[in-house]
DNA sequence: CTGTTAGCGCATTCAT
DNA sequence: ATGAATGCGCTAACAG
């Protein structure tokens, strides 16, 4: 059944009939009607090829991100899909994997399907340079959103958190109640890490702490019994903490069950300090004290400053949000 | 540009290039190669709308979720965008949130996108009625399968869990090891939920159990204070637990948290069992033993089944999978 | 092996 | 306010 079949019943040219479906003004509210009606009777939709073929767009737009089984992409995507959804736009989904050199791959494959537009979840992306250099080429031909990364370039939009700050207003918290004995646990070498990696560098300089008494672990195996591992080695090789600031909230729990099983007693003996508020730190116990990366504000911005580019509007480039740290269990003074 | 500039080009007609692009065997490799080159130059892609328009197909698979930011949807979406890329297919990714009222607003999005068959997760959504005849209605024009649901019709393909003996399985291993009043705790009333329940009752039943000596509690709101709650007042009014039996992780972890806060020892006071294996149970301390769901057995063979059907073949509309236990630290024999 | 041609279903101009 | 005609880019049937 096509617009032609709708066109006949009605008595009218399919132009008519193609005007209807397209909300046109210029359209008697007579034959309107008519038309709707046989639409209806039928249960005639638009083919959606034909449409975009003169168009040129689907009302589609790619999300690339790496794995929607990780928690924090789970929730960006779904807040995504959500919010675009209720605009008009299907979400095409694109996984990549862990791996960041298949970019291009990637992207091509969503450019080649048309869509009107990527949005990027995660900063992993963007590290290696020949993949910024191709992220600015892919913006010739559609307008990329980058979440929680930062690039600049035309058509390109940023938005993501101040994690320098609040990773070092963590390490404050920390040694402002009397906790000596700082580390700082990250699991990639993603944008986002690294900027919380130097904030926590940079409150403990500030803080004069002497440099046998803060340390990083990077644990790049996201796997339980390889964290644990890596904080085996490192609590007996170097120091045990009585902070941790962690670069996730998984870090954070992991660290947590880490203590548990040491008989470390959390909050009295270690404070832990997350990242994210996600679900994870409300399912532990106790509960983490962890940042508020308020995700869902990233993401709604994001909507937002992509249809004001589809609406022709030129918004910001770039969006800086501050995150706040949620106090609960995890952590306590140790004055 | 299109397949004329490409033809031009190279000196043939656009029917050669089609088969080029297309990987016909008509082509001598001279001119194919020829073709090749110039496409690469000048970095030609197809049209998909204008290929979609003749075929009638986007190669696309619409996936309906409840929501992705569940760790078991998101786990499935990984697995089948993952399998579905591999083999040529794009995921449009849609999300209709709990409330499976709106079933038919949701389908009709992915028909009316001509996706070429839609896989839907959960169980939630067939339990009505009228979204029973929907799905069959709608599968007239498009192949549908059911992760973890049953339905019976024509290009409607089912796979799921024996539920009901993973259930009664832990009801056995439960009583056999001296724990005696038994709850069995649950958060809605899908089809799977509903198998669960029915396997518990059934295991009571078989052992002989008092009626007084076990129970089962419905939480409908899917939070963690709430939970709680519910775990409160029945243990006030009824009796407190020496074996818990989850619907999912999340809710072995809750009850598990609500043990703790109540200096109550698991596993030497209170057994739990979880279900689904999931990455709560490696998470939690002591660890969830819990029933392995093996999600990825259910996708892959979805999807095995999926390419048969696009491949002409007739494979079997239903297909149930054995669920295992799998012992951690959260089970000790009493006796 | 290669070229010609007729659709696929719709939006859109240009008439009327 | 409505209709006739054209083009969007590609595939496939047919002809050579």
């Amino acid at each position: 059944m096509n617009i032609y079949d709708i066109a006949n019943r009605a008595n009218v040219s399919i132009a008519t009939v193609s005007r209807v479906i397209n909300d046109s003004p210029k359209v008697s509210e007579k034959t309107r009607k008519k038309v709707h009606d046989i639409m209806e009777e039928l249960g005639y939709t638009p083919n959606v090829f034909a449409r975009g073929l003169g168009l040129n767009t689907m009302k589609t737009i790619g999300i690339l991100c790496s794995d929607p089984s990780d928690i924090y992409v789970a929730r960006a995507l779904s807040y995504f899909e959500k919010m675009l959804r209720e605009n008009g736009y299907d979400s095409l989904l694109c996984c990549s994997g862990y791996d960041t050199k298949n970019l291009k791959k990637y992207l091509n494959i969503l450019v080649s399907k048309s869509v009107d537009a990527v949005i990027m979840i995660g900063s992993k992306y963007i590290s290696a340079k020949d993949n910024k250099n191709l992220i600015k080429n892919t913006a010739k031909s559609l307008p990329i959103f980058l979440i929680n990364g930062f690039l600049e370039g035309e058509n390109i939009y940023c938005s993501y958190y101040d994690d320098f700050n609040a990773t070092k207003k963590s390490v404050n918290m920390l040694y402002n109640t009397g906790n000596r004995k700082l580390l700082f646990l990250y699991n990639s070498t993603s944008q986002s890490a690294k900027r919380k990696l130097d904030g926590f560098i940079s409150g403990c300089k500030e803080l004069k702490i002497k440099s046998e008494n803060y340390a990083t672990l990077l644990c790049e195996e996201n796997e339980i019994e390889s964290i644990n591992l890596s904080l085996k080695k490192f609590t007996k090789e170097f120091f045990f903490p009585d902070g941790i600031i962690a670069s996730d909230d998984f870090l954070a729990m992991t660290a947590l069950k880490f203590a548990k099983q040491n008989k470390i007693s959390v909050p009295d003996e270690l404070s832990i300090i997350g990242y994210d508020n996600s679900i994870f730190s409300k399912m532990s116990y106790p509960e983490l004290t962890t940042v508020d990366s308020r995700l869902f504000d990233l993401c709604s911005r994001s909507v937002k400053t992509l249809l004001e580019v589809f609406d022709g509007h030129s918004p910001e480039n770039i969006y800086i949000l501050e995150p706040s740290i949620i106090e609960r269990d995890t952590f306590k003074s140790k004055n």
